[in-house]
Formats: structure tokens, C-alpha cells, sequence
DNA sequence: ATAAGTTGTGCAATCGATTGCATAAACTTG
DNA sequence: CAAGTTTATGCAATCGATTGCACAACTTAT
């Protein structure tokens, strides 16, 4: 069963013709004649003929391979938004090559250059949460290799990008808290810089300014957006004495934490104090009482991706102002934010 | 700033060398003598030489990927021995490149045909849930290409295994609630015949036996261990009027299904049910009251295929018994199954 | 019937790295 | 010092597909 793999060699030889009109046949090139295309089909399947994608890899330059870099593939968040990009680059005989920076910078520049190096065709990413320098993918672009960045982009790179409006998901999340009759809201967020975040935190802000309420800088918790960041944020305000009636939290994971903590003091969700998270994980319908949250649609935005990707890998040197798509996410109300007054 | 990459080529020819003795210098031959290679090294250097990994995967037959394929990427299990399989092969200079079957047989076959045609060096998989037919895996073996099946996997095959002992994850989760003092504990598996809800519901029984309690094949209900099947499983067997006073599920999601209903119905846990799951998904500590679970340590699963990828790569012809690796579940106590009697 | 165009294939170079074999130069050794 | 070794490098083929150019065989137009 151990035959050699065939080639399109093989198949000119049984077929006393030339390598390059097989070559020819099998891609429907006009100049060859249908009778040729036919036998060299026929004896394709019969000889279970396979192309060799690192040859002609070698030969266009092209290696038909996506390099995604994500900062950590565990999230229901990210994991999806992969999937979409795979739908699209498989139909169009595209593989996808993933890699994880795990949030640290060094990984990530390592990566990006791991995959230039393997000739990846380009490049979608979303940057890591310390991301500063961002020589790295100024390179890729230098390089001439598309990039798209989604999710955690920065407009410091001419580059495309997708990203979910988070001023508003952060409006509706504080707008949907304000009408049920919460007015004391923390907001949880982060201390470093990544747009997504600071986004979030200007749609609170406004939805705070629309509905007359003053913004209190002593209701806003930095933290690294973690579980365990929820619940110190929480506890160092309950320690504080800072009187709140809700939370509107930039990640699922804190929001948790933080009811984990009330729920534990007695607070009641949704009666005492109303909270809403942002990301929609998957244990949001799960947590007690379950959370409402912000949908972001990442199966779409790795479908967009793609598809500036392969805008961008069809117009190669042309590079006029570089697109940037903007999804809308979805409020999901569930029992954490809904009070029956 | 679009200068044409350079090639040994280009190195050998300011050097006045030939691109042979380019190659060796930089594979570290012992031919070349050391003050070539340092000038080979330094002009590499210089001219900001990458290897073209096409180039030599086409000559050298080898494209330094491995091909993974998982049922689906975000469930925190897989994506976690995806990390574990990246952190090994990136130590050796491979990529990984990921597929999802998506549950789906097709998809998994066509995928699996992809990345055979894509040249991977080698392929680790776990089987979808629907997946009987093993032909298209039996043909990876047959083209000499290695394969590592993890976790959901088959005896079927001749080829290396990684799994977690299963059977003893089952047992131990069932051992915790009897000592807890739960008598009438009911299971939650699948219908079809995946080896590790096999093996679970083994050690179930086993256990069961060990103590002296009689199986009960009404305490067993069969689905697809999604949320929604916890919530239908438990809601029947009430319907039905079935007592039991603890439930240990396969899987987290269908633990955490159940949980509401009971919780619904106004069910204490664990003073009235206790509950188990498997996994030890992320959200597992998020939901009211913490979930027990097995926790898997799936990043040392990854590690552990990986190595069997790579032992297998260094001998190619030689197959021996293919190796099985078993790695030990742990149980994590919280509080659904803590009794205090 | 001859010039001009069309059609279908073949030839050979190319992508960049690798490698078996050959060979020149330098070095040993009896 | 001749013969044998070792050392360092070059030559040229190879992996498999692609592609610009050439060209033979026909067809059409004049």
C-alpha cells in the first residue's frame, strides 16, 4: 500500500505527453484541447493523482496558509472568531495556522516572525493585552503581507481591520441599567490601554451623561479583567464603604467574581444590586442568577477577517485607505440586571 | 523597504562560495571548515537570511507541520491540548495547523484528506462523536504518515494512543458521592458509543458495586451531554417520578443543566442532591452552588502526543506495539457534592 | 497558392534548498 | 618522496509544479 505518491510526470508519461500540458489541463487552461483535458482528468483519478501544494508553493510563492494570532485560544470569544475564519478559508482552499501569544509580547514577535517565515500568505491577528511596539507587524506590512487585525486592533498600523463597536455595546449594557432603575453604577476595567476596553468605558460614560447621572471616578475598578480581579475590585469597594446599586463589568470573568462576592455578603442579584458583563461566555446562562451580557458575534467577525484578507491578498500593491468594519453586538438580557420594580 | 528576500544563493555569491557549501556551512556540517561557516553566518546575518521552509520541505519530503484535528476548538479541554501540542512542537520548530470537524463525520474526512494533501508530517486527532467508519484514518496509517489519536479515541487503530484514564475518573466521582452519603445516584451519558463515556460509566458501576449498591438502570439517562440534555434528562426522570439524591454527569454542561432544573424546583444541592460533573470546565467555579468535577490536565496530554508524534517521526518503518499513554484524572471537591451530615 | 492567424503542445528554465559524488589541496606516513 | 588520507568545497541533479517562449500543424483570408 506504500506506492509513491503520483505526479503530473506520471501522468504525461502514461499519457505520452508533457508534464506542463497536464499542468496545463488540470488548472482548464483555454489553450489545451478538451480531448487532453479529459484523458489527463481520467488518469488523475486513476492514478489518484494529489498535487503537491509545496511545489507549486515553491514555484508562485504562494503557500495558501493563513497565520491567525490570537492572545489565547480558551476563549469562547476567540475560538469562535477562528472558526469563522476557517469557513471561509476552507472553502476557498485555504488552511489556517494558529498560534497563541499567551499575552506576553515576546511570544507574540516570535510568533509573527515564525510565520513569515514559513511564507504564510498573510496574517490575521488581535494584539496582545501588552502590546506596545508594534515593530512587529509593521514589519508584515513592510513586507508587503496582508495583515488583519480584529477585536484588539490599534489605528496606529495602516492596516484593515474589524472590529465590534464597544462604545455602544459599553452604552446599551449602561443605558439597559440606568432604565431599570439603577443609578450607582460601577464599571469594571482595565488598567492598560487596549482599545476594546477604553471603548467600553466611554460608552458608560456617555450613557451615564445621556441620563443626567454624574460620572464618579471612585465607582470605576482597573483590574486584569479576571475572575479573581472581580472579586478584589468588589471587595476593596465594599471595604470602602463606596455605596453602588450595579455593575457593568468589561469581561464575564470579573462580573462573576464580583457576584460571587455580593452573593456572599447577602446582596441580592438582581433586587440589591443589578450586574452586567460583556462577552457573553458560554457560562453566562450558566452562573446563578444567570448574567446579562454583551454579544459580540465572533463567528462573524472572523468571517469579515477573512474576507478583507483576501480583499487584501487579490489587490496586492494597491493600498488606498486601509478598511475598517464595524460589527454591532446584541444586549443579552438575562435575570443578573432584570429588576421587577 | 521591498527588498527581495535572500537566498543561500545570494549568500554564496558575495561570498564567492557556492550555494552547496552555503547549505552545509549553515546546517552546521562538519565538512565546512569553521572560518567558512562564521563568514557564511555573519553574511546570513547581514543580509537578514530566513530560510525558505518551502523550498527545503519540497526537497526534504518534510514540511515541519502537524496536522491536529479536534471535534471542536472552544470547549476549555481542547483548546487547552492544542496549547499543550504547540508548546512542544514550537520547542522543535514545527507549526500546527488546526481543524475542527465540527462533530461532523464529512468534515472530518475531508479534512483529514486536506491535510494529508497539505504534506503534514504527521496528524493527531480525536475522533468526532459520530465517527465509526475508520477507513479515512486507517489511510493515514496506510501512506506511512503518523498518527496519534487523544482522548476520544479507538482500539481500532494501530497507532499510538493518549487518553485519561476514564474509568477511574468515573470511579472516583462516583466514590465521592457514596462517601458523601448519596445512595441513589443517577448518570448521565451518551447514546452513542464514545470510549470515554464508556469507560465513565464503568467506572460508575464499578464503584456502585464496590460499595454494595445495586445498579439501577433508570438512574442512567442517555443524550448528548449539551446543557439542553441536562436540563431534558433531569426534567423526565422527575416527571417519571425516579428518586435518587445525587446525579453524577459525563459532562459539565449536563451537570450544570441539571442544576437549574432542580434548583427550579426548589432542589437543594447538595443537602438534597448532590451533583458531579467531568472536565472541570472554566465555568465550574462560576456556577451557584461550585461544581465538583474531574479535572483532566489536558496541557500534559498535548505534551505527551506531541512527544508520541515526535518519537514516531524518528522511526519512521518501525512499528512496534503502538504505545498507549494513560494520564490520571484528579477530582476537584466543591461544594455540590460536599454534604455536611 | 501564399501570407497571416489560430490551436495545441513541447522545451527548458525556475522557485530555493539539499545531497551524492567528484575533486583539488593539504597533510600523513612508512 | 610516493602513496594514501583527510579536509574543504564544487558540480549538478533533484523535489513537483509552473510558465514564457517556441513551434508545428491547421485554418482562413487575399
Amino acid at each position: 500500500m506504500k506506492s509513491k505518491k503520483a505526479t503530473i510526470h506520471d501522468i504525461a508519461k502514461k499519457l505520452n505527453i508533457t508534464a506542463s500540458t497536464v499542468s496545463r489541463a488540470l488548472k482548464n487552461d483555454p489553450r489545451i484541447s478538451k480531448a487532453t483535458k479529459k484523458a489527463v482528468t481520467d488518469k488523475a483519478n486513476e492514478l489518484d493523482y494529489q498535487p503537491n501544494h509545496i511545489a507549486s508553493a515553491l514555484r508562485s510563492g504562494k503557500s495558501q496558509l493563513i497565520g491567525v494570532v490570537v492572545p489565547i485560544i480558551d476563549r469562547t470569544f476567540f475560538s469562535a472568531v477562528i472558526r469563522g475564519i476557517e469557513e471561509v478559508a476552507y472553502g476557498l482552499n485555504y488552511r489556517v495556522v494558529v498560534s497563541q501569544s499567551n499575552e506576553i509580547v515576546k511570544h507574540e514577535v516570535s510568533t509573527i516572525n515564525a510565520l513569515l517565515n514559513a511564507r504564510v500568505d498573510g496574517i490575521i491577528a488581535s494584539l496582545g493585552k501588552n502590546t506596545r511596539d508594534l515593530e512587529h507587524y509593521q514589519n508584515v506590512i513592510d513586507k508587503g503581507v496582508p495583515l488583519v487585525l480584529f477585536d484588539r486592533t490599534t489605528d496606529d498600523l495602516l492596516t484593515n481591520q474589524v472590529i465590534i463597536d464597544d462604545y455602544l455595546g459599553g452604552y446599551m449594557a449602561t443605558e439597559h441599567l440606568i432604565k431599570q432603575g439603577y443609578r450607582k453604577i460601577v464599571h469594571f476595567t482595565t488598567v492598560n490601554a487596549v482599545n476594546i476596553y477604553k471603548e467600553r468605558c466611554r460608552g458608560y460614560r456617555q450613557a451615564l451623561s445621556d441620563y443626567g447621572i454624574p460620572f464618579d471616578e471612585d465607582l470605576v475598578s482597573r483590574g486584569d479583567m479576571q475572575l479573581e480581579d472581580g472579586i478584589q475590585g468588589i471587595t476593596k469597594m465594599l471595604e470602602q464603604g463606596i455605596v453602588f446599586d450595579a455593575i457593568f463589568s468589561s469581561s464575564d470573568y470579573a462580573a462573576a467574581g464580583a457576584m460571587q462576592v455580593l452573593k456572599k455578603k447577602g446582596v441580592r442579584i438582581p433586587e440589591d444590586v443589578g450586574v452586567v458583563g460583556f462577552s457573553n461566555e458560554q457560562f453566562t446562562d450558566l452562573t446563578d442568577p444567570p448574567l446579562t451580557s454583551i454579544k459580540q458575534f465572533p463567528m462573524e467577525m472572523g468571517h469579515v477577517a477573512a474576507q478583507l484578507f483576501f480583499d487584501a491578498l487579490e489587490h496586492p500593491n494597491k493600498k488606498p485607505h486601509p478598511k475598517k468594519t464595524v460589527l454591532q453586538p446584541e444586549l443579552i438580557v438575562r435575570a443578573s440586571s432584570l429588576r421587577n420594580d
